[in-house]
DNA sequence: CGCCAACTTGATGGAAGTCAAATCCAGTGG
DNA sequence: CCACTGGATTTGACTTCCATCAAGTTGGCG
């Protein structure tokens, strides 16, 4: 069903002290961190690693898209982020990871083993930088969510959703979807039926349109910000 | 009403570089920052900075509790943290603040104009590291409350708070509130109602008693842990 | 072309919100 | 010392939004 991610650098089997590889930033600047660290592919619904799991490495998303997710003993989910090519993940302190990474898309990252990151933000002032950033962007990102689930109602919510999506990639027109209605339903803290009702409420009131399950067009980019904000 | 605190260093006024002064942190291990640095005091429910104010300086809280918060254009809150003695504040990278911060309590503060930490953490490697695992610690709660507010009933939310609170204290068998109902309430994205409601219940269960406001004794440890996770 | 998972729509119920009315204090002043 | 006052909290009655349960419907892929 998933075609696996041909990969002759197993993301779980390799050694770090024979893994630095050049990787190709796909029209970033080439980093510090850029020399060094592996890059590994994922199939679409592949774990990259799970909550709980040791956590070796720290990774940059080169290529697709990826949930990070939480689950309650009872099934619950939480979806704590997407994340986008470029994004940095798997920065946290701890021993263990505190969110399951799974890819959305076919993925690949680059993977850097911990104590060459630590050493590197230890000796380069670059490094360090990005990686405080990446840290503040998240928690920013984070701040923004509390907002949205703690006090937003199900249509600002989606609204804001979308916004957030098309401003990701700097455009007002026009929004891709990599993930299903259910990962939107646990990020945005709602259910799926919900979910559906709210874009088709959006659909009504001519503020989208959605050619196929994926992509949403923005016919009114004001409308859409306006009732996410709740001047409804 | 409130006797403003008294303090001859206003905290908006002073010129950072003539700001470095002897700061004491009780009980704490004195670590590079605390030797830079100005103590300011702030009364209950002054506030230390607001949303959109320029970022001039970083904190650490020394006495005291503060709520960090956002609040929505029609007067919606969200509080994203609070805050004791010890914690660090105001790391973003941006210009601005994303939160306001006001003082629960009688509360005094070390700031570090931004330039100086900045300076600092490239520098000296305990206060980079200090900085990066008081993002991570902010980070991590910052999804522990994710998942609380976007897939927690009322009273798993409640429960969980109280819990939160006895684990910060190293505590099993009470509490104290600094913040009030509606603090509690905006923290967790309940009504004031509700909270009350769900305190009530828990009362009734017998598994925590309120002697008064600002207090709240565990009496079953084990089942308020239950009731968080959704043994119900 | 048909299957099946993903999605959409509909009917109904319940958890939490809203509105309203006590009640409880903490701080004030007689 | 105690009554008074106003804000904070608690409780109650009713409403609403979103979840749940239950059918359909779609469309991607073999």
């Amino acid at each position: 069903m998933l075609d696996m991610a041909a990969s002759d650098q197993a993301p779980r089997s390799f050694d770090p002290r024979q893994s630095i590889v050049a990787a190709f930033e796909p029209g970033g600047e080439p980093s510090a961190l850029e020399r060094i660290g592996t890059i590994v592919q994922f199939a679409r619904n592949e774990t990259i690693f799970s909550e709980c799991d040791t956590a070796r490495y720290a990774y940059r998303l080169l290529k697709g898209f990826v949930r990070l997710s939480r689950v309650m003993i009872d099934g619950r989910r939480q979806i704590a982020q997407f994340l986008s090519p470029g994004d940095m993940f798997a920065l946290e302190g701890k021993d263990a990871h505190s969110l399951t990474a799974e890819a959305l898309t076919e993925v690949s990252v680059i993977c850097y083993p911990r104590w060459q990151v630590e050493q590197l933000s230890d000796d380069m002032p670059e490094v360090r930088r990005e990686l405080m950033a990446s840290l503040r962007r998240e928690l920013s990102a984070a701040q923004d969510h509390l907002v949205m689930l703690g006090r937003q109602t199900a249509t600002e919510r989606v609204a804001s959703f979308v916004l957030q999506l098309a401003k990701r990639r700097g455009v007002r027109d026009r929004v891709e979807f990599p993930m299903s209605r259910q990962d939107i339903a646990d990020y945005l803290g709602l259910t799926i039926e919900t979910v559906c009702r709210v874009l088709t409420e959006l659909k009504t009131l001519r503020v989208i349109t959605t050619p196929d399950r994926h992509h949403a067009i923005i016919r009114d980019f004001d409308a859409l910000e306006a009732i996410a904000i709740g001047d409804s």
